[in-house]
DNA sequence: AATTATTTTTAGATTTACCTAAAAATAATT
DNA sequence: AATTATTTTTAGGTAAATCTAAAAATAATT
């Protein structure tokens, strides 16, 4: 069976809010999608009749098991474009989400298992996001949200909260990116800010809202 | 101004028949994409519309100067992709063509570009048909013996190889010209003999002798 | 030149994915 | 519990790309 572009769309979105307990509603899917919750109605009826989710009225909606498969081969194939578009053509990192975008929705399985071993398997990719192989296992992240690392304690940057532009100009600016290496010297417990240090530069603070969109490894 | 892909791949067709002069055909077209003549006459208005081609009812069509430089555009983002696909990826060069297919519609020209610089900037694809570079410039084809064009090269006739009336008496038989375009179906390793088909006949066998006597230019 | 055959276009339907507006169900508040 | 607010669904419609069947234009044949 093989599914339009719109339709791997809505399943990788599912994929994406679902995580944790619960289930995805239909206002939450038309927000990520950037459409309208009528629309998102009519496709959860089609998605249902091919029994990638589960869906009963007014109660959200859940991937199966062949829906997870799918979301998984598609977040596989988005991560491993991007570590392509970065390790082999020079993009930057906070350039390659929109075209990983497209690329994601090449169906040649072959083409994804050529790549994956061109690459050499990578298990991550440029955003620290965890690169599922061709049985949708993924590694765990042992990663850490900037917020919770205490004190004094090195860390190095390995992952980002969302790949919004607004965000990867933030951290352009501030030279901040994957593999960065930082330790919070203060917490203030006034605006939740806190400062960081890196390397040899001078400490400097950054807003609660910068320190929660960072993921952060312990070296 | 963006495409679809129905409708770059509209565009492609008409660049690969409109080879050589004269308009091309609604019928033509509509063998080549798959598709009914009553589908093609709606897609030429809208593209008309779009400026990318010249066409008047019952008349066939020709690409504008603008759709010349999209459907090089795709040629270019498709024979690279094939030759990504067979050089790195290591492919076999019989294998490639529906993944470019796919590939040739992602959109980013900065995309395009890194590749072509990762390639080594490569002036044929795998299937020695010339890439057009970031000005739709290619390589000039030179005309090759008809025995030696692939299987299903699309190619046209650009020279014999005798002058003899026996010769010429044998290709007006078979309505074969300077210009004729045709591809090689099937090649029979018994006598050499080959199989080909021109436009919308049927097709239909020719002798080594005579294979040897045409000389072709791949289009 | 008239007739027949072929090609091409028009007319009207279908499917996918989307929309707006109104109705129905669920959740929140008084 | 009743009312209000929010969420979700239904109903009906639009645009893109396709189709079939019939009409119109062009080409081929007698």
């Amino acid at each position: 069976m093989s599914f339009s572009i719109t339709e791997e769309n809505y399943i990788k979105a599912i994929f994406h809010l679902q995580q944790g307990e619960g289930n995805v509603s239909t206002n939450e899917l038309a927000a990520e999608l950037h459409t309208k919750a009528a629309s998102v109605t009519d496709m959860l009826k089609k998605l249902k009749a091919k029994k990638l989710l589960s869906y009963e009225k007014y109660k959200g909606v859940r991937l199966s098991s062949e829906g997870k498969k799918l979301a998984l081969a598609i977040v596989r194939k988005h991560r491993l474009w991007e570590y392509f578009l970065v390790d082999k053509l020079q993009f930057g990192w906070d350039e390659v989400h929109d075209v990983a975008e497209e690329l994601e929705h090449i169906s040649s399985k072959k083409l994804v298992e050529k790549l994956d071993a061109f690459l050499g398997y990578p298990k991550f990719d440029p955003h620290g996001d965890p690169i599922p192989d061709s049985h949708g296992k993924m590694a765990v992240q042992v990663q850490v949200n900037l917020i919770d690392l205490p004190l004094n304690r090195m860390a190095e940057v390995s992952g980002v909260g969302s790949q919004s532009t607004e965000l990867l100009e933030l951290l352009k600016h501030k030279h901040i990116g994957i593999g960065t290496r930082l330790e919070i010297k203060r917490k203030f417990s006034f605006d939740h800010s806190i400062e960081i240090k890196i390397r040899n530069q001078n400490p400097f603070a950054i807003s609660q809202q910068l320190a929660q969109a960072l993921f952060v490894k312990p070296v």
